[in-house]
DNA sequence: GACAAGATTCGCT
DNA sequence: GCGAATCTTGTCG
């Protein structure tokens, strides 16, 4: 296995970057305890031409921010008040392109994953859905700009590549208020794994 | 400085 | 399937 190099998420397409990313595997090392999970749910979002992004057409505020810094790093944001969401920062300075994690599926760390979900048990609930993957690999808001090359989070290459047909193209989840880009084909998602959000 | 809304999840009906 | 929980952020006054 080997670490993905920060020259790899500053490719210029997100949406090649939101498939190629599934079945890779997403390591944490929070406080000296590791964990990681096989990414199984991805969805790109864009900068430019992108309403359901953050930093759509140039918005720029202080937590779209790190958005706009060259790819590899994370972004980290809390939603309702309640769930840390995951991303992952791609493209070139000014782009804002980013891909959100939905989903993993355990490998590593199980035990550490169920303490942290207050669970008995593994089930897709434990690390499916962008909140409860976060909180599962316990990332939190603290990791905002964290460079994805360091100690504390960063994706390994699997092999064999999971491969086009066992990837499904639908559209992204939870974001009615971005209009026609509701729409776009740009989610992502593992056939046959029972570690997904939703089918 | 105040207010509305959100890239969600869980529990109950 | 529906609605509450919960708080940061962005926008407006």
């Amino acid at each position: 296995m080997s670490k993905l190099p920060l020259k790899y998420y500053q490719q210029d397409d997100v949406v090649f970057l939101a498939k190629d990313l599934i079945g890779k595997k997403l390591c944490t090392c929070i406080d000296g305890v590791f964990s990681a999970g096989i990414v199984t749910e991805t969805e790109a979002y864009r900068g430019w031409g992108d309403k359901a992004c953050h930093a759509h057409a140039g918005r720029r505020t202080p937590r779209t921010d790190i958005m706009y810094q060259r790819g590899g790093v994370a972004y980290v944001y809390l939603c309702y008040g309640i769930h840390h969401l995951f991303n992952i920062i791609t493209n070139l300075e000014e782009k804002a392109d980013a891909v959100l994690i939905r989903a993993i599926e355990p490998t590593h760390g199980k035990e550490i994953m169920l303490q942290r979900r207050k669970l008995q048990e593994v089930s897709p609930r434990l690390s499916s859905g962008p909140g409860n993957m976060s909180k599962a690999l316990g990332i939190q808001h603290i990791h905002y700009g964290e460079k994805l090359d360091g100690e504390m989070i960063w994706l390994e290459t699997m092999t064999p590549k999971v491969p086009d047909e066992n990837i499904t193209v639908t559209t992204r989840i939870g974001i009615d208020y971005a209009g026609d880009d509701a729409h776009l084909p740009w989610r992502f998602y593992k056939n046959n794994s029972r570690f997904v959000s939703k089918l």
